[in-house]
DNA sequence: ATGAAAGCGCTAACAA
DNA sequence: TTGTTAGCGCTTTCAT
């Protein structure tokens, strides 16, 4: 391996010339920093971070706590993080917590330990890891932690929009259906708020909820299924998410029920499964790129030390589609 | 932050002493290994994993370079690769290469200079990232790399299964719809042994590829839109991804050609979506976590030292469902 | 404009 | 059974 004291002694200086060059730091006469450049060239050397990061303190790295990572808005959600953490020269640590608030504890203190600058984190579990007493910069994503700052999607305009969405489109029999409730999410209010509008217009909603270890596709075809046996009469369904949206779809047809001439589905999300689904899903379409961009953003104005609002919530908008 | 030092003052002890009971190496008296437990927890101590990377020259992180997240079968398969290397006490580092070669190198270069122990490289650009001349372990998957051993699904058996299913199915006129053949993967193999196959029993195969900037929805979709404008005829597809497929059999319902009635879809990779999709998708099933289960252990079996065999091919079955 | 030297937090000989 | 000490590769203060 290459380190810096080979690079010193091929060029003729000192370490610490060669730290110079590399971080652009102090006087350094062009000539010096030339022939340093040269031969690192040469050595193909590359600092190592580690060793930087422990003289430095910090390790440009943003740890990202997700509940699944196979999930296609949160993959979406991952793949942004990771391109606006590079932007900013920054790497990103990749862990799973799969909904065990044990691991996901785990992994906290596991970032801490690799001195990550930052966290992300998406927490589901209903244990709420609350404990969450670190001396480090976390943003949680969709659910409230006391003394975190948080970011989310507007899910009560996105629960009245589905609801305004489905009343125009003349349904009167509405069903929501979505993860469970338990789960204190903040997402919860797209259910609340769809409720309410509907109370609104005189219309109730039965509400039909996944077990806790949610994200199963299995599961919603079985939710479905179990709606469908009950509730004939079901001609608006908002979906808690476009996975959902498309359980439900698949299983009406199989029951022969017309979509969208019989039953209106709405989900929620706008993966890109939404467009490619047959019909069409109509959804409310919460930005995974947006919310991903001003993550990083307020992470790095956290670990610069800035403050930033306790609370930042995204615009969503609705997709009309097919199947409404 | 809390240090060994801290932790060994406070216990009356050596910072010695605090890394042998950390590390369970040498001989400590029972009292002593308790006294030290305790004060590490009052203090909430956890070792610095960067200063401890630095000293051992070991980071137990894996790099993984996919050249995009937000694909199904990518984002199963990180998920699988963090789960294992989770389970191997290694942790994961996420770059996201978009296709991009010069981002790839740097990425490379990136992991390098973080120290990682090895690399899982799922390479898909032009100019092969060749130059890869690094000292570090680096598994490629589903592409040959020149001096790297690799691991990828089997192929050629896929390519047959799906050309002997159609055909059994009763299909006459075929198709391949695909990622553009020239990125040189080894999943091209799908297509040579279906077209195979085909000749065999006296058929020919038409040949329809994405452009390079694969993985796009729209594109699918618009190549779906094409093939169908040309060839009415055509009651056979092999799609290169179930995503492609679901594309396909989007396109042509709205062309009001029935699936399977009047044309046959098989896929590849069987991601959450062939079931969920309607008609379900039938399918080359390859297990992302097969795979990532074997790469974890290759990836370690390289850091340990050990020799693996240049190639690693694991098995794919075929998966009938509606589309067929 | 450059160098010497201390220190980041930990591990691992070698001593005792 | 425990301590002393010298690194790991880099940054940074203080000299020169």
């Amino acid at each position: 391996m290459t380190t810096q004291k080979d690079v010193a002694e091929k060029a003729g200086v000192t370490v610490t010339t060669v730290s110079r060059v590399i971080n652009d730091r102090g006087y350094i006469s062009e000539k010096t920093r030339n022939k340093v450049y040269q031969v690192m060239d040469e050595l193909n050397y590359r600092p190592n971070a580690v060793a930087r990061s422990l003289a430095k303190k910090k390790s440009n790295i943003l740890g990202v706590i997700l509940p699944v990572v196979h999930h296609p808005f949160f993959s979406s959600l991952l793949s942004y993080l990771e391109e606006y953490a590079y932007q900013n020269d920054y790497k990103v640590m990749l862990c799973n917590s799969q909904m065990n608030a044990k691991k996901e504890k785990e992994y906290i203190n596991m970032l801490r330990a690799q001195q990550v600058d930052g966290i992300f984190l998406a927490s589901h579990t209903l244990d709420i890891a609350a404990e969450i007493k670190v001396d480090l910069p976390i943003l949680s994503f969709d659910r409230k932690i006391e003394g975190l700052p948080y970011i989310c999607s507007d899910n009560d305009q996105g629960g009245k929009l589905a609801a305004e969405h489905l009343l125009e489109q003349g349904a009167k029999k509405l069903a929501y259906i979505g993860g469970s409730l338990k789960l204190n999410l903040l997402s919860n209010q797209r259910y609340y708020a769809f409720k309410e509008r509907a109370a609104e217009a005189g219309l109730t909603v039965k509400n039909f909820q996944c077990q806790l270890d949610s994200f199963n596709r299995d599961q919603y075809q079985q939710l479905a299924v179990n709606v469908f046996k009950k509730n004939k009469a079901i001609d608006g369904i908002f979906a808690s998410s476009d996975l959902i949206a498309a359980a439900v779809i698949k299983v009406a047809q199989k029951s022969m029920i017309n979509v969208p001439e019989n039953l209106k589905v709405i989900g929620y999300d706008d993966i890109e499964l939404a467009q490619l689904y047959s019909p069409e899903i109509t959804t409310i379409r919460q930005s995974a790129e947006n919310i991903a961009q001003k993550s990083v953003q307020l992470l790095l104005k956290l670990i610069a030390g800035e403050n930033i609002d306790r609370r930042t919530v995204l615009n969503v908008e609705l997709i009309k589609r097919e199947s409404t």
